[in-house]
DNA sequence: ATAAAGTTGTGAATAAATTAACAAATGATA
DNA sequence: TATCATTTGTTAATTTATTCACAACTTTAT
């Protein structure tokens, strides 16, 4: 199914949205679902539609159905192995994110240079040699990286995942990495936001 | 001036790049500094634009006058206090980020609810209560609050940075933030970043 | 039954962002 | 000095994303 980036965005959302709350009814309009992510009823409705949802006409969607075809939709049949690239503050803050989200995404290992971490648990996953990357995302079959090198090593170390037959990369260094187009790359660039942020407040104008 | 958050997005990555990478030349061609971020010559002309620089039609861009104009485009006169509200380990994640990037956004306080962190420095900034954000906000005219505390505090701290007259906020809890229309909110969701990875990583399908 | 109220589903319109295309400019070269 | 190769600056075309607008539907109330 070919969907675009901000739809798939936006049924993540929807998903965790619906998942945490604790809905009094079966159901939801699709203003409410808007108003709770500051979006239009018409995307939610477009949204769903293009998933191939139908809602009720008087009683809006049925929320256990949206859930489930958006799992249908954008997880993966066996989820996704995940690694942790980088195990300082950020890795782990992001290892505990991901844990705390229940999501089909599995953090199978970190990877770090500080012989302190190496062989052990790190916030609960095993870490490995960056030198070993390789070996370890073939035999653990993980798709997925998450980079949180300082800067100095992201080029390097993004080389050496690529090498490795990574599929995806969620890029947190403030480093631009190149990847070729069999391998997708999400960049969040922290200085960048900040600076857009900065920007927009100036003179009080908002978004 | 007007523009599109795309290209204040883009203009912030032209300056970091050109400003860190050391170049053998003052120019730099559109065509170059496309390449550099992956992005098409003709983004980097139009935004350029944008800004009213212009460049020698046979040498390409003055690298220092982009800097320049950059800076004098998004970064306000006298810089942005920034506060983290939160700091484990992603809050020290980022206050390093901001640290190292030289920016014109001065971290000048953190703030907790850890007994243990208050009223020391913490990553080298001083951490307050939570409880004290109006005041503080106030006293050090923090314009900017980067939210990084567990999700169940997001929604009540949040609101209480708004009420103390926060002018924008990055967000990277999971938690959907609601904001009146003279905050500028930037979301990073960590979890939406590594869904959308994983669906298009699903089918061999690239951006 | 029938009407009323309110929602979905979706083409059509609009807006925003990107890409194409090319005239004008500039410096290098013959 | 005249030609050539190349890049800028920008208008127009295209693509992508959002919003509008409304017919069709579903339930409730009369």
């Amino acid at each position: 199914m070919r969907l675009p980036a901000t739809t798939i965005a936006r049924l993540s959302k929807y998903r965790r949205m619906l998942g945490s709350f604790n809905y009094e009814s079966t159901h939801i309009f699709s203003h409410n679902l808007a108003k709770l992510l500051n979006l239009t009823p018409e995307q939610v409705r477009r949204d769903l539609m293009l998933i191939g949802l139908t809602g009720n006409h008087r009683k809006g969607y049925n929320i256990k159905e949206l859930i489930d075809l958006v799992s249908k939709t954008i997880d993966s049949e066996k989820g996704h192995n995940v690694a942790i690239v980088g195990m300082g503050n950020l890795g782990m803050a992001v290892t505990a994110f991901i844990r705390r989200a229940k999501t089909r995404l599995n953090i199978v290992a970190a990877f770090d240079i500080d012989s302190g971490k190496i062989g052990k648990k790190v916030a609960d996953v095993t870490c490995y040699h960056v030198d070993d990357i390789s070996d370890i995302v073939r035999d653990l079959s993980i798709s997925i990286a998450v980079l949180t090198v300082p800067p100095g090593e992201a080029i390097d170390v993004a080389t050496l995942l690529i090498k490795s037959g990574i599929k995806g990369i969620l890029n947190f260094t403030s480093v631009h990495i190149d990847v070729p187009p069999h391998v997708y790359l999400k960049e969040t660039n922290i200085i960048t936001s900040l600076e857009e942020i900065g920007f927009f407040i100036k003179e009080g104008s908002s978004k």
